[in-house]
DNA sequence: GCTGCGTGCAACTATCGAGTTGCAGCTTAT
DNA sequence: ATAAGCTGCAACTCGATAGTTGCACGCAGC
């Protein structure tokens, strides 16, 4: 199995401003990009740019009240990418088991 | 608490090719660069690169036999993000959560 | 109307990083 | 010793992207 892996989720999870406003839109509740800007050392700008980029690896989404746009987070996303990494490392558990197996199948069997 | 997210390993794994190297190893078994060329579109030497950044992330680490040297992977760092992860999302529903509760204490105590 | 606040678009800079090519050094076996 | 195979260092190209500044648009309230 394996499904490959959501290449914008960990990309827009590299960037440390962008794990930052991801960090903060999941404690504040939905946010706006003006509100994030004064709790953060950066442009709003730059921030906006960011939060499109969580919107585009669809972590992130914002919904319009009247003149301002508050951003919420999304679960699913961020679950499969914790999912992949769990799977690769569970891979390289079930070889070492597997090499254990050999080892211990070699004993009883000796020639 | 929310243990600072280690910057390197989400920058190592951001990246396509590398996150497919550290696949391989996870399932081949501890592997040179030579032998990861084979099954890889670009050269050894782009792989090299990408296990020294997998490396500094602490996410693989080399063992010189002879004349090559095997990189195996190091599930820690990988758990740690699958942590921060996790986190961040939890943050959410502990959110989500408080409001409910919020909503369900206003009406037994109305005014 | 005008003022204030929040959003959205565009252009520009500058840095970072993925990938390549080329070459040198060290092991192992013939 | 010499050939073959693997590693390591260096220089270079080229595209992506984080951040800035500047300006225009839209919605609120006085």
């Amino acid at each position: 199995m394996m499904r490959e892996a959501p290449d914008a989720v960990f990309t827009a999870l590299a960037d440390p401003t962008r794990r930052r406003v991801l960090r903060l839109v999941a404690e504040r509740g939905p946010t706006s990009a003006t509100l994030l800007e004064r709790e953060m050392p950066v442009t709003r700008q730059a921030i906006v740019k960011h939060l499109v980029v969580l919107s585009r690896a669809g972590l992130v989404t914002g919904q319009r009240t009247g003149q301002e746009v508050r951003y919420g987070l999304v679960r699913e996303p961020l679950d499969e990418a914790s999912e992949w990494i769990a799977e690769v490392g569970s891979r390289w558990d079930e070889r070492l088991a597997r090499l254990r197996q050999v080892v211990l199948d070699q004993k009883p069997e000796r020639s």
